[in-house]
DNA sequence: GTGAAAGCGCTAACAC
DNA sequence: GTGTTAGCGCTTTCAC
């Protein structure tokens, strides 16, 4: 007859008639107890409805299994598929992800990793939000891996995409493709995708005879209305022949206001979108698995798990341009 | 000093010269603790680097303050604003969500369970997985909030939103623009999205005076690339005039697939997409908002650890058609 | 308002 | 292989 309480593995032991010790073995170290033994205990432990209490089990061996990971916005399928990137890779290695988002604000950030720490996670992986201390300083005195956004002294490890590079093949294309006026639509220049990226663009113009223009350079924009809003303005002041979205969220704004435009300029961003085909304006796309990116991350942050004393990692996703054609229709 | 090991409140409360109890009262009981005590308490804290350990607060007093939330995909939309709309309720009350998702499998599912039973979860709330086993058996025994998808005897809180209404008005408006040869794409019927949402399409039908055609209504498209090959072979084989998709994965599967068509049908879906405006193709969509379902969830949850003895609710959320243009252009 | 004692459920460490 | 002992860091309980 089960107990009132919650079974223990102290009822568990009881019933199987051995020590508590045996019972927990019988667990977590099955090759150390005999097969009868640890037949009772199963058997025992099925019958009582017994429960693995991870609380406590984590708390005596000072190993939470808890890997705390941070993004800035969940619901942005950026965010999203780096998390199951990175779930995938911890479920697989028995660790549990605890996640949370800092909508980009720093002191959401610093309670989430005071609260991640609260529970004793491992070790963090996080996209830094946008703050004017040093993601090493916000992170200092926990395993981190940084993951998109990259930091600032290299003492952390990291993983990011391909930023510069990615930016100058798809500035260069459009440069091939006629652009000589080109818009970059950035976000805060705290954070490196966009300085990165700005860097490759330039690199791109330079490389093609093109002078820079700060006036169509414009950083700050931090969601899809605000892209949306600076590309209108910028269409209507000085008419750009295209744009350069530095992540999904402004490719999205440029792409809602050149729907407004008598003559469409090319557009080009970064970061890939699973329904690029179906959308009417033609669009290139520097594009790159997120889950790939979580997942390498996740690898780096166990590995550092193990061998803690390795120095700092920062580990490059390659990116790929992929162009979509707008009204091309699809031919099979 | 500071000490070798991760300070505790023993070192808090020995450096501000109280007991242990007073140290940590001092954090989580503050009225019970005079003024004078408690800031020598916290400057002590401070002074050690002292970190509360939620581990153990959680065991010994069998509150961990954790929600299990199972979803079926972190990255399809609508499950990450789920997410987030449960997240930020759950925050707001203090509660920490532990996520993790099925992927539509039960065995998974049932992982998910045992393992957030482990860490002890004070509740649950799920989108439950494609099973044969209803949902009421496979989350017996813990408070639980099924999500988006109902149960099966009502025993279970739930929310959901309005599938029947929604696909009988999206039905409805394809047949008020001429639409006589309605296929229906859904996804297996063990998913009550899928059976209420069929109900609502055939009340249509019905009400319009059109006769069911049962070679329209193709079932257990789980993916975009299942939808999409089921309307392509729809389409050359019985040419239905529109088209509509269960939910936005199969939706997303009958544009691709659409755009390839020489006559394009009417299409319509249930769920909204961010990006409809910029589709090339004109398309409806039965909308509202995850996360609005998401903290309709967390509420619920919440509301029934306060009342354990409440009977389980059952909450509906309204939902909106909305027509999206295709290449009509944006005026503004 | 504060403290002392006990113990949550488990596993580390060591003995046999 | 198995058992004994101790204790992880906190909060509950009860005393003062």
């Amino acid at each position: 007859m089960p107990a009132e309480h919650e079974p223990t593995l102290k009822d568990v032991a009881a019933a199987a008639g051995v020590a508590v010790m045996t019972a927990s073995r019988a667990f977590s170290k099955p090759d150390l107890v005999a097969q009868a033994t640890r037949e009772k205990v199963l058997s025992a432990a099925q019958q009582l409805g017994y429960r693995h209490n991870a609380l406590a089990a984590a708390m005596r061996s000072s190993q939470s299994g808890l890997v705390g990971v941070i993004v800035t916005n969940i619901d942005n399928p950026f965010h999203s598929k780096l998390a199951r990137g990175i779930d995938e890779v911890l479920t697989a290695n028995s660790r549990r992800m605890l996640l949370g988002h800092s909508q980009d604000d720093p002191k959401r950030e610093a309670e989430l990793i005071r609260d991640m720490r609260s529970w004793r996670v491992e070790g963090l992986i996080a996209v830094p939000a946008l703050a004017s201390t040093p993601p090493e300083a916000r992170f200092a005195g926990l395993p981190t891996v940084l993951a998109g956004r990259a930091g600032k002294t290299g003492a952390l490890n990291q993983v990011t995409v391909d930023d510069e590079r990615g930016a100058q093949e798809a500035t260069a294309d459009l440069i091939a493709r006629g652009a000589r006026r080109i818009a970059f639509i950035g976000n805060e220049e705290k954070i490196t995708t966009t300085t990165t990226r700005l860097s490759g663009y330039l690199a791109a113009l330079g490389e093609n005879g093109i002078r820079r223009d700060d006036s169509l350079i414009r950083l700050g924009c931090r969601s899809v209305d605000d892209a949306k809003r600076v590309a209108k303005q910028l269409h209507s002041q000085l008419q750009p022949d295209a744009f350069f979205g530095v992540n999904n969220q402004i490719t999205l704004g440029v792409l809602e206001a050149s729907a407004g435009f008598a003559a469409p300029p090319l557009i080009s961003g970064f970061d890939g979108m699973d329904f690029a085909d179906l959308l009417r304006a033609p669009v290139s796309l520097v594009s790159y698995d997120p889950a790939e990116l979580g997942a390498r991350a996740a690898t780096l942050l166990l590995e550092s798990l193990e061998n803690p004393e390795a120095p700092p990692r920062h580990d490059v996703l390659p990116v790929r341009l992929l162009h979509y054609g707008g009204n091309v229709t699809d031919a099979n």
